[in-house]
DNA sequence: CCCTGCCTGCTG
DNA sequence: CAGCAGGCAGGG
């Protein structure tokens, strides 16, 4: 589920709730979550260790330790973080619970066990999460049309697909790639050779814009973060087309088509994306 | 490069 | 019941 804007928002709803507890114990009910090291020794390395931080790269969440250990992992699809009291009802796939000092738990339940964990030791260098192989983050000042017209200007594959490349720009998923592209009136199957400097230009500001609004519009407390069970998105009624395949573009009224690219659904604006228009943010 | 597998649950 | 779901690694 989660792409960088969730990340983001989960990131900034726990970093408070853990930073400063201590890790007394953990329990690992599906040792499959866990891909490095093995499950016992991630359990015997992490008690007693102190959380000092939080922190996002792509949609990689980061647990750093005051030791100097962190902890990566990756919520795929359906991957969820809560932090409880100890008593509170337990999520249904539920595969590994943090107890911590303070009399509180962090929990992460998974439906479809496609999230991973990794525990990488001070010292130690991660070539196992993949953060290694991410490319820029979108908010780097780095990130301009020559940048992608640099990775993408010679290629004939869709638009959308080079914006899901993690290793070019990471943190953009299905959802907001059809977003981005609808906001910067790209169609999502232009060919990546086609566009031109204007183009990756307004792409370039677009991106960055488009997953700060979404970030914004995601602000939760953490009290309502616990009463929608990590599962609620507050950024999901202001998504303009993913989702909305069928019902009239919020622009021009045409009708929104949804598509497949890549195995993807995608869902654009035939009228709004069909032809060369000028762009929202330049 | 495209394709499949990994999993479960929901929808038509 | 088949088909689909917002991700990614690995294999051909």
């Amino acid at each position: 589920m989660p792409e960088l804007p969730e990340v983001e928002m989960i990131k900034r709803v726990l970093e408070p709730q853990l930073t400063g507890n201590t890790i007394d114990q953990i329990t690992i009910t599906n040792a499959s979550v866990i891909a490095h090291p093995t499950a016992d020794k991630f359990r015997r390395h992490l008690c007693g260790q102190v959380i000092s931080s939080l922190s996002r790269r792509g949609k990689f969440l980061m647990i750093h330790m005051k030791s100097g250990d962190r902890v990566i992992l990756h919520l795929r699809m359906t991957g969820c973080l809560l932090v409880t009291p100890p008593e509170y009802p337990p999520e249904k796939h539920t595969h590994l619970i943090f107890q911590l000092s303070a009399g509180k738990e962090l929990r992460f339940s998974d439906t479809r066990r496609f999230g991973r964990f990794w525990l990488i030791q001070k010292g130690e260098s991660d070539s196992y999460s993949g953060i290694h192989k991410l490319g820029m983050e979108p908010f780097s000042e780095s990130l301009n049309g020559a940048y992608l017209e640099k990775h993408f200007g010679k290629s004939r594959k869709a638009i959308k697909k080079c914006l899901l490349e993690q290793n070019v720009v990471a943190g953009i998923g299905n959802i907001y790639s059809d977003e981005i592209l609808f906001k910067a009136k790209i169609h999502p199957s232009a060919p990546a050779n086609t566009l031109n400097a204007e183009e990756w230009q307004c792409l370039a500001a677009t991106i960055s814009k488009q997953l700060a609004y979404f970030i914004e519009k995601n602000s939760i407390t953490a009290e309502e973060y616990l009463e929608g069970k990590g599962k609620e998105y507050r950024n999901t009624p202001f998504l303009r087309v993913y989702g909305h395949a069928g019902e009239p573009c919020p622009d021009c009224g045409e009708m929104l088509v949804r598509t497949v690219i890549g195995n993807r659904s995608s869902v654009s604006c035939p009228r709004c994306q069909g032809i060369r228009r000028c762009c929202t943010y330049l």
